[in-house]
DNA sequence: CATATATCAGGTGCACTGAAATGA
DNA sequence: CTCATTTCAGTGAACCTGATATAT
């Protein structure tokens, strides 16, 4: 029974969420976190304790609501991350003088030690990402991607944050 | 060799995390998901509901199972979201006569006039998010995603896995 | 017997929200 | 007073594991 609904736009594309940038970067992005994850489970930590660790051994002695700013992490989730990095030993959290609502973060010598050892395991990530592209095409990629993160945020409704993107949103219209 | 400081590098990159591959495909990849969500929340359906009703509509009546696989989406997951997208009046499951453990999955009229809303407002999230991109940039950013989303699995303890990534691994050792 | 399907129960990391207490 | 910082309590979606019942 061919009754060939006129309607159905007949398989002209073998796939609609397939073949858009919105399902590869899904994807891409989705590898990128287990090769991350695998490396960085070897060392015992997620790959928010690398990053935050990272921006407290460049930065040196911070505040918390910075480093969130800078990693675009959460500072309810902040929080928790350097509750782990310090109960590792790897940071210090003490009062700001200055500024007595804040805490003023630093990296230990264990800490500095142990970053070094988390550096291998992501660039070691990053390696096995990257290995079907040329230095030359991974270079292509980092310049795509920047323009892309980097880009106002195309939201009509609020113009212009260059960065942070939009909460959550509340709807829940018609399923679930 | 000198001691002191020889094995601090000081500062020689700005930011180790920012600058890598890793850290550019999360962001961007974000930024995708938020403009997804933030238009898929206009019509009330996730990212989801979409890719699956989507198979559907392409594939003709499936099994969960093969919807799963085509999207990578997790079996258990995949129940839930039948559900939700069955009680919206979008598939009709049943039990396939051939092979009793399958339910054959089906499009409604009703599945097949919404995808087309949904379409649309993918449509537009794409369109957001590659703004900053020419077009010839868009395919260029396009094949290099795809090449790392193809590659085998560059894993040295399960080598060759194209595609499918790896389990969520046990450990916990030094944090949290 | 082994295999595949659908389902359920649960766990974890992540991105968020809202509210509280404190202090500038 | 407003504003910023830290903290806590909790939500929601995505991703994952394991077990179960059922049928091939």
């Amino acid at each position: 029974m061919d009754v060939s609904e006129s309607c159905e736009q007949q398989s002209h594309s073998a796939e609609r969420l397939r073949g858009t940038a919105l399902w590869f970067l899904g994807r891409a992005s989705l590898r990128a976190q287990h090769y991350t994850h695998e490396q960085l489970a070897k060392a015992g930590i997620r790959k928010w304790h690398y990053g935050v660790l990272a921006v407290v051994a460049e930065r040196g002695p911070t505040t918390q609501a910075a480093i969130g700013r800078r990693l675009r992490v959460d500072r309810s989730d902040m929080v928790a991350l350097l509750n782990d990095l310090e109960a590792a030993g790897y940071v210090h959290r003490e009062p700001d003088p200055a500024d007595r609502r804040r805490n003023s973060v630093t990296i230990t010598a264990e800490g500095k030690r142990a970053l070094k050892e988390f550096d291998a395991l992501v660039l070691e990530a990053e390696r096995m990402l990257l290995e079907p592209l040329s230095s030359k095409e991974r270079e292509q990629l980092l310049g795509l991607l920047e323009r892309i993160v980097t880009a106002p945020c195309a939201d009509r409704t609020d113009p212009a944050d260059p960065g942070g993107l939009h909460p959550r949103g509340q709807p829940k219209s018609r399923l679930s």
